[in-house]
DNA sequence: CGCTAAGGTCAACGGCGTTGGCATAAGGAG
DNA sequence: CTCCTTATGCCAACGCCGTTGACCTTAGCG
């Protein structure tokens, strides 16, 4: 085994496998990827990535330390993802709102793959950036540095948090998702009213909304908050 | 193999293992619990819980379909501890307040099963419970019943979110642990000012919020939300 | 008291991540 | 062009895992 992995970029010789193709961190992270979507966010084996890029198991060692080295390097391409293109307008309710669905979405394009990546903290170039541009969109919004950082905390682990909790619905094998649909609409749908009278007269709008994610919800309620301590500091200053 | 499980409740015959200890559901579980603090969220096999329960692996399989029902019924245990005792005292921010922070902290007390079964829906006794609760508290606050069931949503996902982000963090084996700390200690304590200005100007700040939950913090930003539309609704009507 | 079947044990299957040893070919040095 | 080093591929094996089918034993009912 080796005992240290050789990084991507000092890598010269490049041999091929039996089937002729050369293999590479972004072919095994891609491999990875669809490997995630067809089986599932428990389909993803050094076995069967071996099988996709033709190739043994064994030989992913050359490249990562091991499959949780995988898996991370899978989240640091998600979150890449999210912020690319990106630029801030100016006006820091639109700038939050906006790279929190940006982040939220690109997680949720992949949800097998979310699932084992989002509740990971690597430190990561990407992570940087996107702590970063969070920190300057609330500086825009006048509140004091202690009050900031608590704000930023708030924003950021909630958006992971609900990106992980919608992941873990979308990537639910199909057999274990029509269970929970069968549970919402005919558990909920009909609990009687003597026993459950709340929820019981809200169960056709519960329907309808537990299928949604809440997090756009979610979001525009914490932004509201923010507004009003934003407004509360001026008022006050 | 049984074809189907016996219910618990229905249980005559209670044979004793080799080792004379008999067998319960309840002592299933309460070892199950025993084995994730100790090992870690990936320490709980059937090998060990027979290990543990000086009984034979299979054996569990006359008590539960498989190792996934005894996490869902590990779930059941966790949310029923997080209701127990309490009631409402009619003030509708005080008692979401309650509720969310009785409900986060249930979680977080038992962070390695918790991992395992924050985004799980059973659709069983004390979840329906749950949920009559936290509807029954949004009925007081007086929102018309869309903005009920929104709002719910929102609570009851933020809440379970930030449990399932929260307790990943706290579940995570040692040396993983450290790691992260080192990352926030190293990586972003020394971010030159120059690349990341905002997050070097509350870097001290930032390393002493982020080893803490943002739930707290979450949960009254969500309130402020939800406080200022209900003032909107009784403004207008 | 004797029968039935619940509930225990045992052995085995196929799959998993990971490792040590080995073969081979890429690419620099002369 | 050839030789040497060593990166990188492959193979076989280890000790885990969840789960199953066959078997045995004994509790509890008629």
């Amino acid at each position: 085994m080796p005992k240290a992995v050789v990084p991507e970029e000092k890598r010269r010789r490049r041999r091929s496998t039996r089937a002729g193709t050369v293999l590479s961190e972004q072919l095994i992270v891609e491999a990875a990827l669809r490997l995630l979507r067809e089986h599932g966010s428990t389909g993803l084996t050094a076995r069967r990535l071996g099988l996709a890029l033709d190739c043994d198991p064994s030989t992913l060692y050359r490249y990562f330390r091991g499959m949780d080295e995988i898996i991370l390097a899978i989240g640091d391409a998600l979150i890449g993802q999210a912020l690319r293109g990106w630029s801030p307008s100016g006006e820091w309710r639109a700038d939050l709102r906006a790279l929190g669905l940006r982040i939220h979405a690109a997680y949720i394009a992949h949800p097998q793959a979310a699932v084992l990546t989002t509740s990971r903290v690597t430190g990561r170039a990407n992570e940087l950036a996107a702590d970063e541009a969070v920190l300057a969109v609330l500086h825009s919004a006048g509140l004091p540095a202690p009050e900031t950082v608590r704000v930023y905390h708030a924003f950021i682990d909630q958006t992971l948090a609900f990106a992980a909790l919608d992941a873990a619905s979308l990537a639910l094998p199909n057999a274990a998702l029509r269970a929970e649909e069968v549970v919402w609409r005919s558990t909920y749908a009909r609990l009687p009213a003597t026993s459950h009278p709340h929820v019981a007269g809200v169960a056709p709008l519960l329907a309808a909304e537990m299928v949604t994610s809440a997090y756009p919800a979610a979001l525009d309620l914490l932004l509201d908050g923010i507004a009003a301590r934003s407004a509360a500091v001026r008022g006050r200053g």
